[in-house]
RNA sequence: AGAGGGGUGUCCGAGUGGUUUAAGGAGCACGCUUGGAAAGCGUGUGUAGGUCUCAAGCUUACCGAGGGUUCGAAUCCCUUCCCCUCUACCA
């Protein structure tokens, strides 16, 4: 969520921002903002004096009272009584004025930063870098969600049977490789001086809030019929939400926290002719790092997180590159958003297999997570990223390593498989 | 799930309708004291909003959360969340 003084200050800024962000109707929602701010500000304080006046005469009574003088306490009484009904008045009026502008403002995107390009679709989005090459495979190579099925290692039919589509069961030898990768991506990032959470996999509707799920997104989460506790879509969501209605000491930043969950997405309306077998999944594990900085490190942090996923990728031997997302493509709360995509051999085509955002201020502000700088409290910087989600990354490895005797484990996870090849 | 007891500031803790303007203590910060430190003494010590050019000042709200009663609520009532004890259940 954006802040009012920042509205009222960038004015240009903000609405240039949003324009990038394709926004539509930025200039007149600023203006709106603007007029409702300066309304509930005066509404405010016309009930703010009001009250003001009616506890100093709770107070006159008070004395009087104390002192004996029961007819003073008692017309005065009477004369404060009559104050009640429009003190009521004002106050509602006030809220509601509040109320209005809150739920303007919480539809705001955040504003991008200065880096991203502008564009509307993923064919805008900046290529940064690419890393490696396309692998050379033989003739007959096979698409993941034949593979699967060759070796018998992850099972559609049986998650259709007990579950729903976007529900595989792993097999095997399928099994040890996603547990294998979760040990490894986690091993990594307590290497680079993460700290590891495991949260709840449900969570509150002050968290989704917190994140920016809620109020928009909730169409994306499966809820629970009798709590209304929502599944996460994120390990974001739980982690980030540990430091809501924080104030973090100085001296703890920056706070770096890294946790594996399965993670839950309803996808509604959102699968088609690119989301066969592993491409999109309703439930699949996801190891993600959470940053929390002070605002003026926030983006060498950023950088940091990019090159860690990175690594990961490297050292696993997959062809990726690394986008920077325009304004039309970057996510609602994200001021700057990195995607690495995967190469897939058989699909012949990019998976994104991370996305590393810098959030700035705005998840903050709904979390009321800040630091005190000199005495005063400011809003901190949060960021995460995916390091890294096991769907596309199996699906890469399965298509990448195929060869005559099976697929072949990336050295480095040998030690967590126990096994060399699937075959 | 049932019965009972609780939730107060950074922490402990007092407080059952009116100088609570939240006592007292601890912690922390600064100052005095000291060769230096401790002890001691003194001062200060939350969050958010409004007003204000800034600061100071003034002001409003906040005692788990939300609502209500009242001229006045930490205190009374209702709803809800969480914690503890006992019972039941359970991996």
């Amino acid at each position: 969520m954006l802040t009012l003084p920042f509205i009222r200050a960038n004015q240009e800024t903000t609405i240039a921002g949003l324009q990038k962000k394709h926004f539509a109707n930025a200039a007149e929602i600023v203006a709106k903002l603007i007029a409702q701010d300066d309304q509930r500000k005066a509404l405010l304080q016309q009930a703010e004096s009001a009250l003001e006046k009616s506890n100093a005469a709770a107070k006159e009574i008070g004395a009087l009272m104390q002192s004996g003088q029961k007819e003073l306490a008692e017309g005065k009484r009477a004369e404060t009584a009559a104050l009640k009904a429009s003190i009521k008045e004002m106050e509602e009026a006030a809220k509601a004025a509040e109320k209005e502008l809150t739920d303007l403002l919480v539809t705001l995107p955040n504003l991008p930063h200065s880096s991203v390009p502008q564009g509307k679709t993923a064919d805008d989005n900046e290529v940064v870098l690419t890393w490696g090459s396309v692998p050379e495979l033989p003739a007959d190579a096979q698409p993941h969600w034949d593979l699967i099925k060759k070796y018998d290692i992850i099972d559609f039919d049986l998650g259709n049977k007990i579950t729903g589509a976007g529900f595989p069961v792993y097999k095997g030898k399928g099994a040890r490789l996603q547990r294998a990768l979760i040990n490894f991506f986690l091993d990594e990032a307590i290497k680079a001086g993460y700290y590891e959470i495991q949260p709840p996999i449900l969570i509150n509707e002050d968290s989704g809030f917190g994140t920016g799920q809620l109020p928009d997104k909730e169409g994306q989460m499966y809820v629970t019929k009798e709590e209304g506790l929502f599944l996460i879509p994120t390990a974001e969501v739980p982690i980030t939400n540990l430091y809501r209605d924080v104030i973090v000491n100085e001296k703890e930043l920056p706070i770096k926290n890294v946790g594996h969950t399965p993670c839950f997405r309803r996808e509604a309306g959102s699968w088609g002719a690119h989301v066969r077998g592993l491409n999109r999944l309703h439930q699949f594990d996801k190891i993600e790092i959470v940053q929390i900085h002070k605002p003026e490190n926030s983006y060498a942090a950023l950088e940091e997180m990019s090159l860690h996923v990175q690594g990961l990728l490297q050292k696993l031997g997959l062809h990726y590159r690394v986008l920077r997302l325009c304004g039309g493509d970057m996510g609602f709360a994200s001021a700057l958003t990195y995607d690495m995509e995967a190469w897939s051999g058989a699909q012949n085509r990019w998976l994104e297999v991370s996305s590393v955002s810098n959030f700035e201020t705005f998840q903050a502000n709904r979390l009321k997570l800040r630091t005190k700088v000199d005495g005063k409290s400011i809003l901190c910087h949060t960021l995460n990223g995916s390091a890294l989600a096991l769907p596309r990354i199996v699906a890469s490895i399965l298509e990448n390593n195929q060869g005559p005797d099976g697929i072949k484990i990336p050295e480095v996870l040998v030690p967590y498989t126990g096994f060399t090849h699937i075959n």
